[in-house]
DNA sequence: AATTAAGACTTGCAAATTGCAAGTTTTAAT
DNA sequence: ATTAAAACTTGCAATTTGCAAGTCTTAATT
């Protein structure tokens, strides 16, 4: 599991580590924002993240209610994961953050 | 230490997160931006660090070049830690996840 | 000059997390 | 009925974390 223990200190900096501050679940964030849906589809993205830590990112993101599942319209009888509101008001941090690679991180695109 | 591997991908968000994209690293620049420049200053935020993670993530911030070290004005022969433009640079970023957290996790402040 | 103390680390080690490979299960197409 | 693909789960070794304790400077006190 991600992490146990919730909240260090009411820092909402802190806080917000606290839910999402690992190497996996923005890069995830990001890749549902591009429209990827299905597990396959976070797979192929190049950081190749592991199928364990996926599960359990998506599981993490599920019970934060940042992605809901629903049934896919591609796979009938699979289900896909897309964001909610609370999941899309991230865009504005992803944004930072990825200009701030931009700008400070050689070789990044 | 932190992490070996540099860049797991070419995106800019991945290469960000593969730079400080911990529990840790960001409370320290947030103690930064408000003033703290001490070991014993960063020891005593809320989230209570342990010594060696500290000293682990000062070193890597160090190495990125996101902060230095420069002689104390408090102990003499003793050195502080400020941040460099570099790592002023963050507070757009800093300021994103802050009010993420506040507008969204319950009991932040 | 010797002793004490505070600041800044370092080391050791157990516990938790990560990553890789391999195995399962479920639904769907042939 | 078989085969295949998607979506997970399990096992396990390697890495990282966190806590406690110890060390090493420099600074102040006696």
């Amino acid at each position: 599991m991600m992490r146990k223990k919730l909240k260090r200190s009411y820092c909402p900096l802190s806080c917000t580590l606290d839910l999402f501050g690992d190497r996996w679940s923005l890069i995830l964030i990001r890749d549902l924002m591009n429209g990827k849906s299905h597990f396959k589809e976070f797979m192929a993205s190049p950081e190749k993240i592991a199928t364990n830590i996926l599960s359990n990112r998506l599981n993490n993101l599920l019970k934060l209610k940042m992605i809901e599942t629903c049934p896919s319209p591609i796979y009938s009888g699979r289900f896909g994961y897309h964001l909610t509101q609370k999941g899309k008001s991230l865009k504005p941090l992803i944004s930072q953050m990825s200009e701030w690679g931009l700008s400070h991180i050689q070789g990044t695109k």
